[in-house]
DNA sequence: CTCCCGATTGTCT
DNA sequence: GACAATCGGGAGG
C-alpha cells in the first residue's frame, strides 16, 4: 500500500480532512509546475449523508470514483465549474473529501494566467481553485493520487488553528447536514469566505 | 435526446 | 447578505 493510500483509509474521513490542511497539492503540467497548500477542506460521509453524492448507496458512471481505492481521484462539475475530491476509505466505501481552498505556492503567474485574478480571490473556492489549476474537464477523474500528473505531498505546513462550521452550499436539513464537517486554516485568507478581519495576514493561519 | 438542477461564483445592495 | 446567471452533465425514458 502507497504512503498515499495508507493516509487517505485507516481513520474516519472526518480526521483525514482535517489533518490534509496544510498538505501539498502539486500538479505537473506541460505549462509548468504549479502546488499549494490546502487551506480547506470537507468530509463527505457516503450512504448516510444526505449531502453526499453516494447517499443510500447511490452509484452512477459519474460518482463511481467514491467507490474506488482510497487516493482516488473524483472530479465532478456544477454549475458549469469543476470540483476536485478525493476517495477516502477502502473501495466500495463510497466516503470522500472535497478540496475548497489552496494557497499557491509554485506556479503563481500559471495560475494567473489562468485565472486572472489578484491575491486570494485566485484560489478561494473549489471552483476558483480548479480555475487556477487549468483543469477544466474529467480527464483525471477515477485516476489514482499515485499516477496522475496531480498529485499531494503529506509535506508542508502545520495550521495554528483548525476551523470548523458546517458544510457550505447544503441544505440544513437531513442526515448528517448540521454536521461540523468543513475544515479550514483559521485567518488563511485562500479559505472561502473568510471575513478581511479575521485574516492573518502575517502568519496566514501556519504555525 | 430531453429535462432538470446543483458540494458555486460574482455582483449588487 | 441576498440573489440571479449559467452550463455542463447526468439521469431516465
Amino acid at each position: 500500500m502507497s504512503e498515499l493510500t495508507a493516509f487517505f483509509s485507516g481513520e474516519p474521513t472526518e480526521l483525514i480532512a482535517s489533518e490534509l490542511l496544510g498538505k501539498t497539492l502539486r500538479y505537473q503540467t506541460n505549462q509548468g509546475v504549479m502546488s499549494g497548500y490546502i487551506t480547506e477542506a470537507e468530509a463527505y460521509l457516503g450512504q448516510n449523508d444526505s449531502a453526499a453524492h453516494a447517499f443510500q448507496g447511490k452509484r452512477t458512471p459519474s460518482n463511481e470514483a467514491l467507490y474506488r481505492d482510497p487516493g482516488t481521484i473524483y472530479i465532478y462539475s456544477i454549475h458549469g465549474r469543476y470540483m476536485f475530491d478525493i476517495a477516502t476509505q477502502e473501495a466500495g466505501v463510497p466516503q470522500g473529501i472535497l478540496v475548497r481552498g489552496l494557497e499557491p505556492v509554485e506556479g503563481i503567474e500559471i495560475m494567473r494566467q489562468n485565472r486572472p485574478r489578484e491575491g486570494y480571490e485566485l484560489t478561494n473556492g473549489p471552483g476558483k481553485l480548479m480555475q487556477a489549476l487549468g483543469i477544466q474537464d474529467k480527464a483525471l477523474n477515477l485516476i489514482s493520487l499515485d499516477e496522475a500528473p496531480l498529485t499531494i505531498q503529506l509535506t508542508g505546513k502545520i495550521p495554528a488553528k483548525v476551523g470548523e462550521s458546517s458544510r457550505i452550499g447544503v441544505s440544513q436539513n437531513g442526515n448528517g447536514t448540521l454536521l461540523p464537517l468543513r475544515y479550514f486554516v483559521a485567518g488563511n485568507p485562500y479559505v472561502s469566505g473568510m471575513r478581511k478581519r479575521e485574516m492573518d495576514l502575517e502568519n496566514r493561519g501556519w504555525k
